[in-house]
RNA sequence: GCGGGUGUAGCUCAGUGGUAGAGCGUCACGUUGCCAACGUGAAUGUCGUGAGUUCGAAUCUCAUCACCCGCUCCA
């Protein structure tokens, strides 16, 4: 079966990372350098794949979204913003407060807890001042570290003779401050070793930076690790200035910075990533109907350009896993083949009124600062935000693994299986042989394209075999190429080549750019 | 961050202490009559990087960087 799809398989992502440099899809990042971890370019025909796919989302969601939900008709509005902002844009987020705990580490079974949550457990005897024995757990709180203490206290207590005994948890950012040396006295949650656990050290996931010259800890900034909180922070300026009302969204392209502890899997997890996100703020008694649509919208968009395989795979989050502000969310999950397991492409949240909250709160110095007024209705309300926020490095790398096609029956085995309005070539004009006359006419045609269809990357080519010429563009997912033949000089017709399958057809020369159109639909 | 593995031409890899290699790709010229054709020729390497051992290091040692796998993390 022609176009075979390969899946599930480490040695298909090799040859996938391979034809990516190969092809100029995708490079490490200062790779004559060395490379640096995390960071990667995009190379000519990367460049043109990624921007193809922010085009379509923003042509899909912003100038000509879908109806909504019966039809109902919402706004998009866009907004570009700055990386770096005022800092307490993340305290106001929780990224400051919420991503910068200390944690230890066990040198001897590998385990990392976060200080917070671990507690350190002295057991005493009823009457006695010294404890006669310690433990550590994990926990979130002091009541249920005790609890969790107790079949590990019980065991300990058989060893020192029996009895009752008195667990008195003290959480280890507590006990650390009171005795910074007191390591060797703290025992591991896990494998319970005494005296393994390293000193605490910060983990936080956001790059610093100084704004201005000088270095000091006043004018410490953020590159953002979202775009989010721009959109948020400019709610009220967009409100204001563009007349849209309630529901209506806003969306933003851009990059984001996340000082990925271990970045992996090839552009998946990178420290510097592009998003597109949308906030789209609504009614609370509207928000699980938008929170619907969008999910739904947002499958479909995926399956539309070609994301057709059961490898795109939604997942609705448990309760246990969502956010505490957040009423419901999914993840939109892909199958990528470095792993047995789908990663998030996209998670469409909803985020109740938590952010506009936040802000108003940290801004304003009240919760309902950024509250509306329905002119119907007459009620105020902090509008609930539905957020769909996708990766388009993740997406980018999804096309090219869902493209990614083999057929050894094929002259050309490995070609790329683009939906055309992805294809970073739309089309390629070959003279069969480079004698003849035919070279002249290639030029005409390939001319012709480019006056009628101007937003389309073309390729022509003379060089070197034509069955080279074929597999150079298989391999660059170049839907169509037309070859200029000695037929073409008796009958002005020229062979359309296919790339799916490499079937051939013939068509009048002055038909390529209508047919093209029509076939590409873009 | 931990453990394991890998790193030699654009790609895939051979080379285990003694002159830097192959296939494919790329480029040029010739040829061409629809699928990585053929012929001839060419370019391309601080052998990841830096130290050390040695008369001599791609090869041995150490460090470091990057990538892969498994943990860990993933707002």
């Amino acid at each position: 079966m022609a176009g075979n799809k390969v899946s599930g398989d480490k040695a298909v992502m090799e040859k996938i990372v391979a034809l990516c440099k190969r092809r100029g899809f995708i490079f490490q990042s200062s790779e004559i350098y060395g490379g640096i971890g995390g960071f990667w370019d995009y190379g000519p025909l990367g460049t043109e794949l990624k921007r193809n796919i922010k085009d379509a989302w923003w042509n899909d969601m912003v100038r000509n979204p879908p109806p909504g939900p019966d039809d109902r008709e919402f706004q998009m509005v866009g907004v570009d913003c700055s990386i770096i902002m005022n800092p307490k844009v993340w305290e106001a987020s929780g990224h400051v407060g919420g991503f910068s705990d200390p944690m230890v580490d066990c040198k001897s079974c590998k385990a990392r807890f976060r200080v917070d949550q671990v507690f350190h457990v002295p057991l005493y005897r009823s009457g006695q001042d010294e404890p006669f024995a310690q433990l550590s757990v994990e926990s979130d709180d002091a009541q249920s570290a005790i609890e969790a203490a107790q079949p590990k206290g019980t065991k300990l207590s058989k060893k020192h003779g029996g009895g009752d005994f008195d667990a008195r948890p003290v959480c280890l950012t507590d006990y650390l401050e009171a005795n910074p040396t007191g390591q060797a006295n703290l025992s591991c949650p896990s494998c319970n070793e005494l005296g393994t656990l390293t000193e605490p050290r910060e983990f936080n996931l956001m790059f610093q930076t100084y704004v201005g010259a000088v270095q000091d800890d006043a004018n410490i900034a953020y590159l953002r690790p979202e775009t989010a909180q721009g959109i948020f922070a400019n709610f009220k300026n967009v409100m204001d200035s563009t007349r849209v009302k309630i529901p209506f969204g806003i969306a933003q392209i851009g990059k984001a910075f996340r000082n990925e502890i271990n970045p992996r899997n090839f552009t998946f997890r990178s420290r510097e990533f592009e998003q597109m996100e949308i906030e789209f703020f609504c009614r609370p008694d509207e928000a699980k109907m938008w929170y619907e649509f969008w999910r739904d919208t947002r499958i479909k968009w995926y399956e539309s350009l070609g994301i057709k395989s059961d490898k795109l795979r939604p997942r609705e989050q448990e309760g246990d896993e969502l956010a505490h502000y957040s009423d419901a969310c999914t993840d939109i999950e892909y199958l990528f083949p470095f792993s047995e397991e789908t990663q998030e492409l996209e998670g469409v949240a909803h985020r109740g009124c938590y952010d506009l909250t936040q802000h108003g709160i940290h801004s304003k110095g009240k919760e309902n600062a950024f509250a509306v007024i329905d002119n119907e209705t007459k009620e105020r309300f902090v509008p609930h935000v539905i957020e769909p926020s996708a990766g388009a490095d993740r997406f980018t790398l999804a096309t090219i693994t869902e493209a990614y096609s083999y057929d050894e029956n094929r002259a050309s085995p490995e070609f790329m299986k683009f939906h055309p309005r992805l294809a970073p070539i739309k089309a390629a004009v070959f003279p069969l042989v480079a004698k003849d006359g035919m070279p002249e006419v290639a030029t005409e045609i390939y001319n012709q394209i480019r006056a009628e269809c101007p937003t389309y990357a073309l390729q022509i080519d003379a060089k070197q075999s034509i069955g080279k010429r074929y597999a150079r563009m298989d391999e660059a997912g170049t839907p169509y190429c037309f070859t200029i033949d000695g037929q073409t000089l008796e009958d002005n017709t020229v062979t359309v080549r296919d790339r799916d399958d490499a079937s051939q057809i013939r068509i009048p020369k002055e038909s390529v750019a209508k047919f093209l159109r029509e076939k590409l639909g873009v």
